[in-house]
RNA sequence: GCUGAAGUGGUGGAAUUGGUAGACACGUUGGACUUAAAAUCCAAUGUCCAUUAGGACGUACGGGUUCAAGUCCCGUCUUCAGUACCA
């Protein structure tokens, strides 16, 4: 009997789906656990092998779970709001609902023909309205919530209203906008309910509100600082422009300080933890008040080192910086605008690229200094960032680079104040091992001392306290687009209100093209029926629109990270049994979060710190019982593409093979891999019948070395225009999908890139083919009830013990190994015996789990050998009686010698000593040291 | 610049606490089987010297610690990723 993998694979697909092999329960004695991909957007290009990578290494720890007795949850589903549905849709006018179905079926099918174990009963689709209902309902439990620093947590806005209604808003320490006027309680109860909103907006954990944005004029939206590569969109490669603009924002600083302290209580690698660490961006300092001489405005600035205070010799504002225009003296007034236009014209990728250029302009103005009440002249330059602290910085030239370039270029003075140390050349920007001089009461002091010192100071004097600063920015929730989640909002009077609850899912509207308006509206502006009716709380037609009862509804749409950072919970919930909230609570309760999350690291600072955010605050305000999504993270590399290059003599249509293109005016061209064979030759007539190309290679001519034609070759990322894209579907095909787990496991180490390349896939196949032929031959079974021997139970137990440890430790490529090696000895020993043969089995069946199914039902079980217990590792099994060691002279291996492990280290000494082979090596030398190591090895030196 | 990860045969990679560097595969070479090919099986395969026996060198580079270093320490270079005038 054959190994035919193809029948076997569809027979036990079939199998899983037709008994819900892999449906986990929510109820069960068994220990929980929850192992999760990130789910994938299904773009209409499908899978290709690098796709699955995660998935096969998740499915692995997923079923050797199963086996260890656990109760799994292993769900699947789909990001299926995005841009590139919409980006097909204004092409082609098809409804990007159409299209995301029809991709969604291709990934199924790929994604089922793998054989990976998920429960499909749970599945979700982000642009699914039942599920988006639930997107929306958290939405607006973010408006209905504020940020109280006293309790550090979320809490409901109506505890802030009592708040104002009876104390007004001095004695509130909560996360908000910047510039809140105080009021009191009378205050508060006079204002109107337009004046009441507008501030408590300004609370609210989701607001409105006008910021600079990063627009794309290109894809016409805005995006959010993670969605920006380079300076251009991350989607596109799309210049970016800053914009001023009304738009939904979350207020994600709030928890900035939480974010950072969650990394310590999650298994995340330290990578990692250190993107998000430099995303949030904490630094502590302080916060310093400067008086402008003559006038009544202050200047706050943020400083990392308030010890440094008495080293201030000028202060620079950033251009865009509000009192700028204020303070600038009439003699400085034309060249400080000058300068102001020439930053405003120079795009932040100009700014970005050009570090070197020390540009700046003097206001002409002053500020005091709060101890010595030196006049400090006040500077604008553009190193000084707007968005960054307070746009403005005190600059210490001795103590910080950037401040010494900006002096020397200007020649401003540098006073010195540290003890002891050289600042001719450059600054001295260290904090450690340097006392303050020079400096008043900080004199003498180390950084430590001093900075608590001048915090003490500067707040007796009122001008200053200790600060935090984070760099993480609120972040933007609105885009232009149409295939997104609606807002559940209407507008009244231009303030937005939230609809009930009870009301949702506020369903996406019909458009007639996918464009934005005429007028520069988001695409939703041209729907006909997008208007809340207030009364029958329904979506009604526009026209219907009276400013009373019936009100305009919001035309952005929420952008694609908002539907992933909560989808992890709707799992927990089979899809019959979700009803009333997102999941319930019992299965909250007995699923709490992912035990192990595997995707790609490209989600750092996106999806990864936004679920982190809301997860938060659905548990501050109750509805979750975790602090973290994910408790142990795991980013899989990039599978690469290996291109494949003929070169073609310039100017002519002839090809040269690779290794006579030397000194040859040769232009590499890529071709498809699939005509490339294992040893680099190119399959020239199937080349130049390739239709794709139409008659490009049909009469060219190849020029041959040693009568094939060889192809160059490189390591590039997998890409369409770039021919190197393989597709799982012909490796299942040709191979099978147990082939395909193996290999992708067997490439490398599951975090690190690695190369794609066909070719090398025989290996394992063979291994599966030799790993058939051990249970079954042509006449039918092998297997018996043998006695097993003690070399088969050597390799058995070595192998349990290899593959618990690899898969505990996430090293798949050296398990498929370690079966290859277990394979190779059992058929060298002719090992028949069942004892061992069930149980090798088990072992690989997450890695092969087609294969190992068929052998386990000819084997004559029942059921699934998807939930057997995976097999017990007996030390004993293991236990050598003798060591064959290596004996080293000089610490160089010359030979071995096999002794008795129990032998003493004098005897082994006196062993070796003795051997002929020694004696032969010393050549008369007498050795000056002799070193044992029992177990180990032999070391003679001399 | 800063932060993080990495650098081992022709290729992918292995070497869990310092203890036989190159496991397991791919590729290559030679052989068996075959009319032939595919498939399968056997052998060799880090580099250099040597007919053999054997020897020298070898984990990016330069030092160091140690009986013993891919592994530990110091310095340098290169590649990849994140971030970028962050005060």
């Amino acid at each position: 009997m054959m190994y035919d993998f193809n029948t076997i694979e569809k027979k036990w697909q079939d199998h899983w789906a037709k008994n819900q092999t892999f449906k986990a329960s929510n109820t069960s004695d068994k220990p929980k656990y929850y192992v999760l991909d990130m789910f994938p957007y299904p773009s209409g290009a499908g899978l290709h092998v690098g796709h699955p990578l995660g998935y096969i290494a998740s499915d692995i720890y997923a079923r050797y779970k199963r086996h260890k007795g656990f109760n799994v949850l292993h769900p699947q589903g789909y990001d299926s709001f995005g841009l590139p549905a919409e980006q097909y849709a204004i092409q082609t006018g098809q409804h990007p609902a159409v299209t995301t179905e029809a991709n969604i079926a291709t990934y199924r099918r790929q994604l089922d023909q793998i054989g990976f174990s998920f429960d499909w009963s749970r599945e979700v689709r982000t642009s699914n309205p039942e599920y988006y209902k639930w997107t929306q309902w958290i939405f607006i439990q973010l408006f209905e919530s504020w940020y109280n620093n006293e309790s550090n947590k979320a809490e409901d806005i109506k505890t802030l209203i009592s708040k104002f209604e009876a104390e007004g808003n001095t004695t509130v320490n909560a996360a908000c906008d910047e510039n809140i006027e105080p009021f009191t309680a009378e205050a508060w109860n006079a204002f109107s309910e337009v004046e009441k909103q507008n501030i408590l907006l300004k609370y609210r954990l989701t607001y409105l509100a006008e910021t600079e944005v990063n627009w794309c004029p290109e894809l016409g939206t805005v995006l959010a600082n993670d969605e920006i590569v380079n300076g251009v969109s991350e989607r596109g490669g799309h210049p970016v422009v800053r914009k001023k603009m009304t738009q939904w924002s979350m207020r994600i600083s709030a928890y900035a300080e939480r974010l950072l302290q969650g990394l310590d209580t999650i298994d995340w690698t330290d990578a990692l933890k250190d993107i998000q660490k430099n995303w949030i961006g904490k630094s502590v300092g302080a916060s310093v008040t400067f008086n402008v001489n003559g006038h009544d405005d202050t200047i706050d600035v943020f400083t990392t080192r308030p010890d440094t205070i008495f080293g201030v010799s000028f202060m620079t504002l950033a251009p865009e910086h509000e009192l700028v225009s204020k303070i600038t003296t009439e003699a400085q007034k034309a060249e400080v605008e000058a300068y102001i236009e020439k930053t405003a014209k120079r795009s932040e990728r100009d700014r970005m690229a050009d570090v070197k250029t020390i540009s700046g302009v003097f206001t002409g103005a002053y500020a005091e200094h709060p101890f010595s009440k030196e006049p400090i002249p006040i500077w604008i330059g553009d190193y000084v960032l707007a968005s960054y602290g307070t746009g403005a910085v005190m600059a210490v030239p001795c103590g910080d680079q950037r401040d010494f370039d900006f002096a020397k270029h200007f020649d401003i003075a540098i006073p010195n104040i540290f003890e002891g140390v050289d600042i001719s050349e450059e600054a001295f920007a260290s904090k450690d091992n340097v006392k303050i001089a020079n400096s008043d009461f900080l004199n003498g002091m180390n950084y430590k001392k001093a900075s608590k010192r001048a915090i003490y100071e500067l707040e007796q004097l009122g001008q200053g306290e200790g600060k935090t600063n984070y760099r993480l920015r609120d972040a933007v929730f609105s885009r232009q687009r149409y295939w997104g989640e609606p807002f559940p909002v209407y507008y009244v009077d231009g303030m937005p209100q939230m609809i009930d609850k009870a009301h949702l899912p506020i369903v996406l509207p019909e458009v007639e093209k996918y464009l934005p308006t005429e007028e520069g509206e988001p695409p939703l502006g041209r729907a006909d029926v997008w208007a809340w009716d207030t009364e029958n709380n329904a979506v009604v037609s526009n026209d219907k629109i009276n400013h009373t009862t019936i009100h305009p509804l919001e035309l952005n749409t929420m952008p694609g990270w908002a539907g992933s950072s909560w989808y992890f919970f709707r799992y927990m919930e089979d899809a019959a049994n979700r009803d009333g909230v997102f999941a319930s609570e019992e299965a909250l309760k007995y699923w709490e979060n992912v035990d192990l999350y595997i995707g790609g690291s490209e989600h750092a600072t996106g999806h990864l710190l936004y679920s982190r955010f809301w997860v938060k605050l659905l548990k501050d305000r109750g509805f979750v019982n975790v602090e973290e999504p994910f408790k142990k993270l795991i980013n899989q590399g990039m599978i690469l593409g290996t291109s494949a290059f003929v070169y073609r003599e310039e100017n002519t249509n002839t090809y040269l093979s690779k290794g006579l293109t030397e000194d040859k005016n040769v232009l590499p061209i890529h071709v498809k891999v699939k005509y490339i064979n294992a040893s680099d030759e190119l399959d020239i007539e199937g080349l130049k019948q390739d239709s794709e190309f139409g008659d490009d290679y049909a009469d060219a001519e190849f020029i041959l070395e040693d009568g094939v034609y060889k192809v160059g070759r490189d390591v590039e990322k997998m890409s369409k225009s770039k021919y190197n894209v393989v597709n799982p579907d012909d490796i299942v095909a040709d191979y099978g999908a147990d082939s395909l787990r193996l290999y992708e496991m067997f490439l490398g180490p599951l975090e690190q890139y690695k190369p794609w390349n066909t070719a090398g896939i025989t290996g394992v196949h063979g291994f599966l083919k030799k790993l058939w032929k051990l249970y079954v031959s042509e006449d039918g079974l092998k297997v018996n009830d043998a006695e097993p021997t003690k070399d088969n139970l050597k390799t058995l137990h070595k192998t349990i013990k290899k593959v618990q440890e690899d898969i505990e430790n996430f090293s798949f490529n050296t398990s498929v190994s370690t079966f290859m090696i277990a394979v190779n000895e059992l058929t060298a020993q002719k090992c028949t015996s069942k004892d061992i043969l069930e149980p090798v089995l088990v072992l690989i069946s997450p890695y092969a789990p087609h294969i190992a199914e068929e052998l386990w039902s000819q084997l004559g079980h029942e059921g699934s050998i998807s939930t057997v217990d995976f097999p017990e590792f007996e030390a004993s099994h293991l236990v050598e009686s003798s060591k064959k060691y290596p004996i080293s002279f000089n610490g160089k291996m010359r030979f071995t010698l096999e002794l008795p492990m129990d032998m003493s280290k004098d005897d082994i000494e006196k062993t070796v000593m003795a051997h002929e082979k020694t004696i032969a090596q010393l050549d008369g030398r007498t050795p000056k040291k002799v070193i044992v190591v029992p177990g180990k090895i032999v070391n003679i030196v001399g």
